[in-house]
Order: C-alpha cells, then sequence, then structure tokens
DNA sequence: CCCACATACTTCTAATTCTAATAATAGGGA
DNA sequence: TCCCTATTATTAGAATTAGAAGTATGTGGG
C-alpha cells in the first residue's frame, strides 16, 4: 500500500468517482435546463415545481431542493409573480408560510415532470442498475447526519 | 404502468437519484472546502490544484475541472500572484499556455492531496463498492459524448 | 499564398448562490 | 408567566460561476 508515501498516486478512484459525479450532474442540469427552456421558466424554478408535490413551508422546500432558504425565497418570488403559487399563512405555526400551487401551477408541475420524465439521464441505466446506484449513494449520504 | 396517466407518481427513482446525487455533491464540496480552510485557500483552487497532476493547459484545466474557462483563468491568476503556479508559454502551440507547478505548489499540492485523501466523502463504500459506482457513473456519462 | 474558420486565453458583464443580519414566533425551563 | 434559545422567512451584500465578446494564433481548402 502506497497510502502514505506517495500520496499524488492514491486516491485514484475517488478522484474519478468526484469527477464523474460532477460530470453526471452537469447531464442531470443540461436536462433540467433544456426542460425550462421549452417552458420559458429558470432551472431552480423547475426544480421547485417538481419538489412541491404537496402543500410545505419555504424550509421544507429549501431542503429538498438542497438549497438555502434565501434562494427559495428568490424562487418563490418569480413563481408568486408568474402565479403558480401561493403562500399561505401556516395554519399552525405563524413564523412559517404554506406554499400551495394554484390551479395554474398545478397544470404546470404536472407539464414539467411529464417533461422530466421523457429522455430521462438516467435511462441507460436498467431498472436493477438504477435501484443499485441509488442503495450505494443513499450508503453515502446516509453516514453523519 | 402508470407512465402517461400519473405523471406525478412516475419518475420516483429518477428524483431520488437526483436528490442523492446532489445532497452527495454537497458532501463531496464540504469536503474540499474543509481542506481548502485549513490550508487557507479557496475549495475552486484546490480542486485546481488536484487537477494539475502535470503541465497542462488551461483549456485541459477546465475541463479537468468541469468549469468554463474563463473560470479557470479566474483560479489561475490567484495560484500565480500566490507563487504556486507558472504561465510558461506552451512549447508548440503559441496561443496556449503550459501551467505549471512551482516547487512550493508541487509541496502544496501533496499536502492537498494527503489530506483529500483522509476521511474522504467515499469512504463508507468498499473498495469493490466504489468501483461499482464508478462503473455506475461511466454508464451514465458515456452516452452522447 | 490567402482566406475562412476553429481554438486558446482573457476580459467584461450578468445571473446565480451563498452568508450574515434582522424581525417575528415557538418552545422549554425556572 | 417570563426569559432564553432555536427556528422561519426575508433582505441586503458578497462571492462565485457562467456566458458572450475580443484578440491572437493555428489549420485546412482554394
Amino acid at each position: 500500500m502506497a497510502r502514505q508515501s506517495d500520496p499524488t498516486a492514491d486516491g485514484r478512484i475517488d478522484r474519478d468517482v468526484c469527477k464523474l459525479i460532477h460530470r453526471f450532474t452537469q447531464k442531470l442540469d443540461a436536462h433540467v435546463r433544456s426542460v425550462a427552456e421549452e417552458l420559458g421558466i429558470t432551472a431552480t424554478q423547475v426544480v421547485a415545481l417538481r419538489e412541491l408535490s404537496e402543500p410545505i413551508t419555504a424550509r421544507e422546500l429549501a431542503d429538498r431542493m438542497v438549497c438555502e432558504p434565501s434562494n427559495a425565497t428568490f424562487v418563490l418570488d418569480r413563481l408568486e409573480q408568474q402565479g403558480l403559487i401561493e403562500r399561505r399563512p401556516h395554519p399552525t405555526d405563524r413564523r412559517a408560510k404554506q406554499i400551495v400551487l394554484t390551479p395554474d401551477g398545478e397544470r404546470y408541475r404536472t407539464d414539467v415532470l411529464t417533461r422530466l420524465n421523457t429522455h430521462s439521464p438516467l435511462a441507460p441505466l436498467t431498472a436493477a442498475q438504477q435501484e443499485n446506484l441509488r442503495d450505494l449513494l443513499q450508503t453515502l449520504v446516509a453516514q453523519h447526519r
């Protein structure tokens, strides 16, 4: 094992995986962006609509989008201006707001999901491989949380 | 198959994998950032040093870092100011520049690699699982390129 | 040889995302 | 009940990243 003697030779798989993850992320982004372009909205808005499967708080949306709450505010502002979502007072927590889709928003979201599911970047993998990938990733993110 | 009738129920694995990829990417970033913080440089600089395994052009560095060339210029400016790299004229192509590490840069890079390899986010996986993951990702990014 | 076109790097601008600070509310313990 | 701390959403400002344009050089066809 050259673990200590030659750090430049070590961690090959690490670096390979890092880069592959990065490249695949870009591919995912490109897919989302192409859908966004078809619909005339931003990629972030597409992701937000995808995650709004039910009434949730802005904080919960930020968690689902894996971004900062301030960013959720930003995207919600735009979705609200377009009449796709509404900010309602939360029924039990007066600090929070409940984000709900308007009828227009519901239609939009259905369209978004349909488009996202066509030509998915995951298509090259079989169903079994996709589950395999998911399990590996789950193991990786499960630690320390 | 509910492929067409209910787009909201479809693509579960797709969305799961998207999010897991995103979360793991954040974990990778956090790891790089912690190393960067230890060394008092930015995360992007850490990645650049990691990829500078040999004299390459700025374009090649951008490819390896999976970013725009303009961004490579940005990070190279800072590394040059710190005396870690030099921009030399390319031996055969006068448009290009050859990026080479200075002696200080070499030492720095060795340190970076050593730190990156300790507490790797990939540690939860066995060697076989890491290869499995790499193969799946390679299949995914191999398409259409 | 000359021209069109592609590539490498840089610069500038715009968009995106994060960080820090703020105000309002929740929840738990003295 | 009254604090004290944590959490929610928002705002403002900073930093990072991408995108488009500009300059110089390489490459191949006429």
